[in-house]
DNA sequence: GCTTGCGCTACATATTTGGTAGCGATACGC
DNA sequence: GCGTATCGCTACCAAATATGTAGCGCAAGC
């Protein structure tokens, strides 16, 4: 599946996660994402445009609806995510 | 996110795929993914238990509980990359 | 016209992934 | 016991991908 293959890219995923809570500039994303390189980063976005979930605005980069759909989803990931180090620290 | 950060690998969310419905050998495990590598497949598969989401049991790697509730997020991951590529599609 | 910040490119280096061969272990029939 | 078949997995090298750093072209503000 084309999608899951993009998503399953170095800072596909985060580059999303940065993104839910409104649109941000190329460079500010950047730094959001622990500074990855701007080659990486083109390039990600490039292929998540391509998937339509994200998209350049006047401020920047923001999420498409789909994209947004999509945050949702990783909202609970990244819920589970924390459970799943909760639990771990726990024992 | 060190969780986020180990999903975002390739074959990562794949191979947590492929054992959605029950564990799977080493090998099949490797035939299921496209004939990834055998040194890719353990490097994913180590850092995978190291999370806490897969375990080797006498029929081969399964998901641990963990990775069980993983599992359901990935469905609804497939199931919003399914509608996203029916909708570009639908163009 | 000079500075500032923007998106982005270039390019060399470092890291990650992939391909192929094959090892040691276990289990089977013979 | 002896081939042989399959298992998980390692070694090793080539190919692909990511990183780091520098800086270009552009637009806005002064």
């Amino acid at each position: 599946m084309r999608a899951l293959d993009v998503l399953g890219r170095r800072w596909a995923l985060r580059v999303l996660w940065e993104l839910r809570d409104g649109p941000r500039t190329f460079r500010a994303l950047r730094e959001a994402c622990d500074d990855v390189s701007p080659s990486s980063l083109n390039q990600r976005l490039a292929e998540l445009r391509g998937l339509g979930v994200v998209e350049p605005g006047d401020t920047g980069y923001g999420l498409t609806p789909a994209g947004v759909r999509l945050g949702r989803i990783l909202l609970e990931l990244s819920r589970w995510a924390e459970d799943t180090v909760r639990d771990r620290a726990a024992k």
